[in-house]
This record gives C-alpha cells, structure tokens and sequence, in this order.
DNA sequence: TCTAATAATACTCAAGGGGAGTATAAGGTG
DNA sequence: CACCTTATACTCCCCTTGAGTATTATTAGA
C-alpha cells in the first residue's frame, strides 16, 4: 500500500537525520506506519471566579488520548472519551487546531497528529480517576490576569527581558520590540485580551519559556522538573500543550463576545454578578458592571426564575437562567461591513 | 523519493477506484494500521468581480494531496505542495478544519483524516498543470449570492422544499422551519451572509443536496454525474467536498470583518471600487459605497499611489495600495464586553 | 436599635460610530 | 454640447456604548 511504502522510507529518512545527534535509534521496521493520531482536551471550567483546565501527569500535561476508529467523528470519540475518563458531561466542543509539526514527533520518527479540542464543563465535580486534577490557568500564564490591575510581572521581568532579546538583534530589533509592545500593551498602548498565543509564541521565541529550551526530539522522553521554573513565568507543560493551551484561551476569549457560551460554564441558576464574575475570569479583566447587565438585559439571554440568592453580602440578587431558545431564536453573529440594506 | 512514490501509488489507486461504480470491496485485511492523513486546499481568488475556487477532477474536487511526513509543519507543508502543484504565490494560509467522521473511511477501513485549509492567492495566473481549473464559488452555492438581491432560487425552490421537509416530521416540525427561517432569512428575518455551512448542513439533512444521497462507503467511488444536479442547488462534488468549501466561506465572510485578508486577493494597486467590488464578491452582498469608504480610510488600511486609473468608466480614481504596516501596528480584534477601563 | 458596609438595581448623560442620503467633480460618448 | 458613469466630499441623525450618580435591600457589628 501506498501509505506504508511512504512511511516506511519516509521513516528512514528521518531517522537518518535525525539520529546524528542523539544514537538511540530503533529499528526502523518496528513501526509499519508513520502516522498515528492523538486527541488533545483542553477542558475549561469556572469555579469560584477561577478559570480552571484539567490537568493529568502532576500538572504538568493536558489529558489526551489515540484517536479511535470506532466513533462515529472526531466530536464523538473526544465526547466519548471525555466522558469515560472524567465523568464530566461536556456541554460545549469546539476543534481547536490540529498539530503536526516534525518537532512534535515523538518516539522514533513515530509522526503524530494531534487533534486539539475545547470543552466547557459545568462547576467540577470529582475530577475521575486516575491522576487528573484541575488547576487555575493562571498558573500557566500568570502574565494574563489584569483582574486586579496590570500585573507586576509584565513589566518588572516580560517588559525587560523582551527588550534585552530585542536587542540581541540589531537588525530585528525595532519589530522585535514592535510585536513586544503591541501583544503585551506596552508604550502606552492597550492591553488586548484575546492576544494569548500571540503572547506564549512570543515569549517562546524569546527563550523565556523553559519549553522553548528543551531539545525538540528526545524531549518526550524527559519532561523536566516539575517546578523549577514556576516562579517565573508560569508552570511548563510537557510537549506543546502549554501552547495549545494558550490556544484553547484565546479562542474562548473570543467566543464570549459573540456567542453565548459562557453559560455553559454556569450552574443552573445564577445571579448577574456570578455571570460577570465568570466572564471576567475568562477575559481576565473586570468588566463594568451596569453595563454588562444591560448588554445581557438588551441582548434577552436571561430569564428571572423568580427566586432570589441570600448569600451576596448585600442585597439579595435575584437568580436567573439562560434563556435556550436564543440558540435557535438568532445566529449571533456582528456585522462590520457597512451593508446596504437597499 | 518517497514523495513521489506515494504520490504515484495513490494517482494509480485513486485512477483505478473512480471509476468502477460498486464492486470495488478491497479485502479489509490488507490494511495494518487505519490511519492516514490528507490535506485538502480551499484556494481562493477573485477575479473581475467573482470569488473563484482552484478545483480539480472535472471541477468536481477540491485539489488535495497525501500530507508529507517531511515537512516542518502542516503549513508549511501544504504552502509547498500547493506552490509546486499550482505556481500560484500564496499570500495567506489558514487552517480550516480536520475531518475524520466514519462516514468519510475511503477504501475500507482506511481511516482518512482530512486537514483542510483555506489559501488566499492574487488574481489568477496559469492554473498550473493537472486538471486544475477556477471556478466561482456561487456555481457550488448559487443560494448564497446576494448582490443583486436575493436569489429567485431562494424563494421558489428552497423555501417550499424546507418547507415540505420539515412537515415530514410532526415532532421536528417548528424546530426545523425555524432553523430553516434563521439561516435563509426567511418570515421576515435578515439574511447573514456568514451561515454558509449552517446553510448547507440544513439541505444537507434535508436531501436537497446530492451528496446527501450517496451511500455513505462506496461513495468514494462513484462522484456521481457531473452536471446531472447543476440547474437545482449548485455544483456537486465528491466526498464532503462541498462541506469544506462552506467551510472556507464561511471562514472567510467572517474573517473580512476584523482582519484586513482581503487585500490578498487584490493585486499591488487598486481602486476603492475595485476593492469594493472584491468584499462584495466574497460577502454576496452589496455595500454601501460611501460608508464603505469612510470605513477604509479611517482604519488607515490603505494609502494613495499618486497615480490614477482611467478605465473606471467615468472620473478617474485614485490608485491606492495596502499599508503593510497596520499588520504590524495593531491587532485587529473587537470587543465587545463592557471592560472597565479604570 | 442604629450605623456602616456590601451589593443590587435604576436611571442619566454625553460622545462617537454607523446607516443613509445629497451634492459636486471629472472623465467618457453621442 | 447634453448626458452617462464613476469618484469623492460632506451632512444628518439615531442608537450604541462608555461612564457615572442615585437609590434600595440586605448583613454585620457597635
């Protein structure tokens, strides 16, 4: 068969070039196909205005899992396993990216495709079995919560040290320093939320980003330590799953904006200010109250139930649901080309 | 080569298949592993005022080839072998989807997964070699052109024909019509030019579309008659090929409104109205010139030549060109939430 | 019991973006 | 020259949106 001739000479060819610098090299005809296919989660919940992901190996990775032939679709089987592995019931999937990049191959010019989804979830139940536990996702980029202001660490150590390797090179250095400022809202410009992967690929290629320091091939083999850099910027992943993390967040700060998928995220029931709480842990910044309410008012997503939560701290709030129909009652989706209605 | 082998074995494979109807049952053991991966290439342009798709295969198939395990990554793999195939520069690269539903397993068992992307080119020079050949996207979905009002089609035939469907199934009945009505705009309701998969998926369900009648394996061998469905909705194509096209579509209408891609599609200088005439060819829809313009040049996206263009059939207009700039000066993105800026 | 704190909710106001239209300029063609 | 076509400038007005003030309903504590 085709597929077979081409990876097994394409195996060789690999593995010729790959093994000069590293010598373990396993026998080429052990693997018969050069593809295999991996699924990827980034599995998002909002617990006590923090954005939590799921977490498998000490943290330090996103759950994922071969891609089987059984399912009907890609959904399906990501559902499917999802569900097995977690028992959480996923309300919303959305395909995030799919990965193929030669450095990610893993064992042995073994090319791996990785498929990387999004899925909300509802609070957090116990997190299933194995080693599986969620973790705020500022752990893993510290540098993206603006809830309480700008933080420190952009511009005592980002900002210095995005300088420094601009002027490593004096060629690139004006559009070095250009992309610093724009994605991190420096010189006075203003900070944009959705610029998550902009920022990680930035900081990446800035070799600030203890992932950017490992070797490319033998690096599955050794994850690194486990907290060494988290003082710094953030806790590391293993392979590329903290950039497909970063992927999944900036997706879903875009989303929110034009479709309602924050709820769900929401229990049931809520009052309007656990709503903007939610909102603002994804987007990581506060968000005006009045004016949200009136977005969320005007725009007819919610219904009162007609009861009312004691426990605000103040005046009791009354408790509202997601009004479902909109789903089907609209496509939200803004218009910015000036339209003629003619 | 192994490129060249595997191209090879699959031009021969694929030659074979297409054209016996059934029989074609290869034994299920021949295969070892079930995976392979294809890309799958949504090339656009616009010419003269129509948004052209590079097809091939009788215009009856998006081009696509196996992905090469030797690339750095899936785009740039994709950017060389569509450059070697086409001769066409590519301005603009993104991914679109991957697709890897049962339904689409070719030769038994096979498990394809297809990693579309949509490309950008300017104008259109030789189409290369092959049978590759430009073809307007409104000749797939000849429902979604809009610029000189809605189409009779629309109203004569696709209306009744949802219609008719969605009283197949008392239960489904208003959930039907009502997608039906949100995405063509019917009862009074606007139509959103950004719901071309939505759109299609409805007929889809619905049979209106050919590709809906095929059995779901075999299918891969028989791409059916080439203009047995033409007069009725649009162009057949083979596989879900014609989902993918919606896809880049859609991607694209949306993209238009908050990332200036457009300008990859035009040639260095143009006019406003030419460029214009290019968002109108992509969106399906009219628009008002003089907002249009303001739009253009408040956001600072273009700038004068000096020179002017005599061939506009009246007063001479100016020529303008892109300012690459703005890429590098700000990150297109709105918002929409209420961020309190203090 | 009274007071301060916390939060919910209602309302106001001004600036700006965006939809729509009018007016004028500058080329062609008969 | 009249008349068509397109380019370009400018106006008007409404509604969205950012921002702020005022008022109401609770709890916690002096």
């Amino acid at each position: 068969m085709c597929l077979t001739c081409c990876a097994v000479l394409l195996m060789q060819t690999l593995g010729d070039n790959l093994n000069t610098e590293t010598k373990l090299r396993p026998a080429p005809l052990s693997i018969e196909h050069g593809i295999s296919a991996d699924l990827i989660a980034v599995l998002v919940a909002v617990t006590c205005g923090e954005p939590l992901v799921l977490t498998i190996q000490d943290q330090r990775a996103l759950p994922s899992g071969p891609f089987e032939l059984a399912h009907r679709s890609l959904q399906a089987g990501l559902r499917a396993w999802v569900e097995r592995q977690t028992r959480l019931p996923l309300g919303y999937i959305e395909q995030l990216y799919t990965f193929a990049d030669r450095d990610r191959a893993g064992v042995a010019g073994q090319h791996v495709i990785s498929i990387s989804y999004l899925g909300l979830t509802r609070e957090q139940p116990a997190s299933g079995e194995h080693e599986a536990s969620w973790r705020s996702w500022y752990a893993y980029f510290p540098w993206e919560d603006h809830r309480v202001g700008p933080p420190l660490l952009v511009e005592n150590v980002i900002a210095p040290q995005l300088k420094a390797w601009a002027q490593q090179d004096k060629a690139r250095q004006q559009d070095r320093w250009q992309r610093a400022a724009m994605t991190f809202g420096f010189e006075g410009r203003a900070w944009n939320e959705e610029l998550v992967l902009q920022r990680y690929e930035l900081l990446y290629e800035a070799k600030l980003i203890p992932e950017a320091l490992r070797g490319n091939l033998p690096e599955v083999l050794r994850p690194g330590p486990a907290t060494a850099t988290e003082p710094g910027l953030g806790g590391a992943m293993i392979l590329d799953h903290r950039r497909i993390l970063a992927t999944g967040i900036a997706r879903l700060r875009a989303k929110i904006k034009y479709h309602p998928v924050v709820f769900e995220l929401m229990p049931e029931t809520f009052t309007l200010l656990q709503l903007q709480r939610c909102v603002e842990a994804l987007a990581g910044r506060l968000v005006h109250k009045q004016n949200f309410r009136r977005l969320i008012e005007q725009q007819e997503l919610v219904e009162e139930t007609g009861e009312t939560s004691q426990d605000t701290g103040g005046r009791p709030a009354k408790l509202f649901r997601f009004r479902r129909e909109v789903l089907a009652e609209r496509a939200i989706v803004g218009t910015k080309l000036p339209i003629s209605r003619a």
